[in-house]
DNA sequence: GTCTATACTAAGATAGAC
DNA sequence: GTCTATCTTAGTATAGAC
């Protein structure tokens, strides 16, 4: 009895494997549940047994990937700044992120987000998510290392729209830029923008963004988690 | 006839102005042909009869949309700084996206990326928006004005994305936080990231990235010609 | 539990009457 | 030139055999 169980969660853990990769590289739209099935080695009508609907498996990939973030952000601080832990949660989104899901959860239109919002288990982990982002910088703000001009949950959606960038570009080009690097500019952008200021000011602040754009990419690189 | 003829021309103006607020509200997939035939006032057949397709209606809205870019990015500089273009690009971005077009163009999935990459007249508007936002990342980097460890196409690929944020956010609230200032958060965001260091360590830096936000504010959506 | 075959629906596109 | 009615395709979902 219990091998039937293990095979049936193995089998599962593989839908939703293929199901991830499929729906990263093409989409929600163009992603149908005989594809998924076809590359799986099953049929259609199996594949509904293990999930009764597209949208419920889709769901369990949002829920993954939204577990993930609020693990992060939920993890205690241990001192790291909001911006930092700021960082840490682009790097994640950056690196894990699933095109077909990114860039229609930011639409406040398209299928996904209408899942989302429609299904409790995806729309109170989503939830958390943006109320969990938007304290953060509400944070930074208060401790001045945030510009207070910028409004939270402008930022917070410019997180999800930046996730998305990295997997283009790696898309388009072969291995020209690989994606670590990618999403090391992204990360660094979301922190310092694209504007550098003409001369470093002070030695402080010379070592505080780093002088040599090496040595500060590397940094953000590592606050980002990313490899 | 020429009666018949601006009429024609009218009635297309018409579908075009209903295509495009259907799409930016709901997306692509998410637009039938059916529903622009009905809010519009006319059959199926006869849309049909203006627009030989689906792809066809929307080519010709993302035509405007980068002709509109290219206009801005083909005008004299008069002096201004490749980064006060790329802020300026972001601000138009902003304003006329149309969040259907966008995130799908960000996704190096989707139908609306295949449709511009298969019709030539997008394809080649879209390459030289590329180049041409490519090339202003360039030059503001070789001029120091550009942080130089971030990647170019990465740079681009991210204004694609942050036009979306402000969208989404005048999509959740309801007029707690207008467009405007939505539009001018992404901006600045993207000059300057979220990243405020702790103390203007001089004057000349507390004028230049203004030490009262609300000057900052109106100077950056001056230059990003946000209203 | 897995497959084959099929029902049902929605959307893009077209034919033919007027 | 515009409409009604229809075709085609594709994708979700299910029934029934094994």
């Amino acid at each position: 009895m219990r091998f039937h169980e293990r095979q049936r969660l193995a089998r599962e853990q593989e839908i939703v494997s293929v199901a991830r990769q499929l729906l990263a590289s093409k989409g929600y739209h163009d992603t149908s549940m005989e594809q998924v099935a076809e590359t799986v080695g099953i049929s259609k009508a199996t594949l509904y047994q293990h999930f009764p609907s597209k949208d419920d498996l889709v769901g369990r990939l949002i829920v993954e990937h939204l577990d993930r973030l609020l693990a992060l952000l939920d993890s205690p601080a241990d001192g790291a700044a909001p911006v930092e832990r700021l960082a840490a949660a682009l790097g994640l989104m950056v690196t894990v992120h699933t095109r077909g899901i990114g860039p229609e959860l930011d639409t406040n239109a398209g299928a996904i987000r209408a899942l989302v919002l429609d299904r409790p288990a995806c729309r109170e982990r989503y939830e958390r998510v943006v109320t969990r982002l938007a304290a953060l910088v509400a944070e930074g703000q208060a401790a001045g290392a945030i510009h207070p001009g910028l409004a939270a949950p402008v930022v917070v959606q410019a997180m999800f729209a930046l996730s998305c960038a990295a997997g283009v570009v790696r898309g388009q080009r072969g291995d020209a830029l690989d994606s670590a690097t990618a999403g090391e500019s992204v990360v660094r952008l979301f922190l310092d923008g694209v504007r550098r200021l003409p001369q470093p000011p002070s030695t402080f602040l010379r070592a505080e963004r780093g002088s040599r754009e090496g040595e500060a990419g590397a940094t953000i690189a590592k606050t980002a988690g990313l490899s």
